[in-house]
DNA sequence: ATATATTTTTAGATTAATCTAAAAATACTA
DNA sequence: TAGTATTTTTAGATTAATCTAAAAATATAT
């Protein structure tokens, strides 16, 4: 048996270790888990004794076969809920989050399949973020920061910042996915860059916002 | 904050509140909670603490507002999921209720809301129950069990037991939600019924099958 | 009414998950 | 390389939810 908060740890280890790609420390768990480092430290050793993590002492954390089963299991979960409360409930991408916080850990595996089915096979939630199949196999997807962005135009893919601040933000600004823009110029002083949003309105975005906007080439 | 284990004793206390028309007992409540009497004693004091029930010690306990409030809550998000699993996912009725029983704990008023919106505002779930507005409200209905009947033809409306081996058998016998039925005859001897199903087959029912079915006069 | 049975409460432990404070190990820095 | 800073672990407590065993209250039945 394994808590809502043992698979929180280990979603959460999954997170750091994939950003890192190297194991995650018990600090950076912490943080990621609002909680104190002590707090981690024995919750790592009782993953450890269910054989869904290996640790030794003082040399971080990484996730087992187990572990990643269950953490890739509850991406998969929390953002087909994500699809089904956009897609047919119609809340908007900024309010979802906690509620699929919630929802990613109700447990029937058949639940997640026929749900799967219902919502289409969707490959990417509301933010862009790649759903990953049930063997925990993400699909990748060609995009850029849209500070780093070389080319011309291109479209909204996704975020990289999930705050309901930013998507508010970005509503506002018409900069929804799937949004086409056309890089204008970049501005040296201050790393924002003008746009031209959908072939209408031009923009000038802030070096904060195309750090977290992912852009594909189109 | 009110724990999902509270939320639990709450409705447990609702439900055989309701049945008994009466407080609820401390064994009653271990009985449907599958806990002890100790623990029930221990929980019973928190929630009284909260404000939730009204209690005197030997006396049994009584919802007060809020206890109800979140019983009732429960009840109507438990039943719209149930509506949801069967009518959007094509889950067949004998196998929703665990689930149901965890989608329930789910805490946004908004996706309850919206849910309900999404299913069409449906008013009884897939086993025949009544599911309850945002005050706590329930739709009645004239409905006798199949053993009381006293006319001659009917719809199936609901049942008494909810067990997977009771729904499965009834699927086999083509007894599910809205099937018209006729009474052929009552069998003095052991109170089995012999009935007409769909104006076209026809069955014995025993009587604890008969004492389990909801039946209303059409 | 008194003995017996049943129900309910209390006492005392246990387990998961958390905390703060302090000790131990490791990393960084001059 | 020594000294300081940071990170991680341990020690010791706390809280919610549970348990078993035993005590106390209430109900039942002769
Ligand atoms: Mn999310
Ligand atoms: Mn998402
Ligand atoms: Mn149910
Ligand atoms: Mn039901």
């Amino acid at each position: 048996m394994v808590s809502s908060t043992e698979e929180n740890y280990l979603k959460a280890i999954f997170k750091i270790s994939e950003k890192e790609n190297a194991p995650a420390s018990t600090n950076a768990i912490a943080t990621e888990m609002k909680t104190s480092a002590a707090s981690v430290s024995d919750m790592i050793k009782r993953l450890a004794e269910k054989e869904l993590v290996s640790y030794e002492k003082w040399k971080g954390v990484t996730l087992k076969e187990g572990g990643k089963k269950i953490a890739t299991g509850l991406i998969r979960k929390h953002r087909l809920w994500e699809v089904f409360l956009v897609d047919k409930l119609n809340f908007s991408w900024d309010e979802i989050h906690p509620i699929a916080e919630e929802l990613e850990h109700i447990k029937s595996d058949e639940l997640a399949m026929r749900l799967d089915e219902f919502l289409g096979f969707p490959k990417f939630d509301p933010h862009g973020d790649p759903i990953p199949d049930e063997n925990g196999n993400f699909t990748f997807r060609k995009q850029v920061l849209l500070s780093e962005f070389k080319g011309q135009k291109g479209n909204i893919v996704g975020v990289d910042e999930h705050s309901t601040q930013f998507l508010q933000y970005l509503d506002r600004l018409e900069l929804t996915l799937g949004t086409p823009i056309e890089i204008l110029e970049k501005i040296e002083y201050d790393g924002s860059i003008r746009i031209r949003i959908k072939g209408r309105t031009e923009q000038i975005i802030s070096n904060k916002v195309a750090q977290n906007l992912y852009i594909k080439a189109s």
